[in-house]
DNA sequence: AACTATTTATAAGA
DNA sequence: TTCTTATAAATAGTT
């Protein structure tokens, strides 16, 4: 997507791989959440940015949900 | 995406939500998958579908692999 | 399981 | 760092 194809391979530059992350992040929270409601689906999504930041999802189970809160603490 | 906009609600159909938990699935741990590499992030991503089974996607990162695995079994 | 018309995500650029 | 936009990628409906 975007204005050129790209590998996945690490992005070198520190910059741009901020950059990407913040918008793959919220495009993947998106999808995550679009899934579950959709399709009535029970999922857990933790991302962690290199500075330590968590970013998360849980649809509602209590042991996913309890999971998400253990991984955080 | 594709031949008609959908709102975003649960697919009463059943076929129609088995399909779409499929492709969006797929989808879902491709872009995780992408995710942790392109920005070297630590992320997991657990997704159960209504019948049980479970998927999964896990960045190298100890506690996150426990987690997965904790919730696997 | 394939096929595509379209929508959506997003890489670069402003 | 927020907004734009050209283009790649995902996917809804179809076959």
């Amino acid at each position: 997507m975007g204005r050129g194809k790209i590998l996945i391979r690490r992005i070198d530059n520190t910059t741009s791989r901020q950059v990407t992350f913040s918008k793959r992040r919220s495009g993947l929270l998106k999808k995550a959440k679009e899934l579950s409601i959709l399709c009535d689906a029970q999922l857990g999504l933790i991302i962690f940015s290199t500075t330590g930041r968590l970013y998360d999802f849980a649809s509602t189970r209590s042991d996913l949900s309890a999971t998400i809160i253990l991984v955080r603490s």
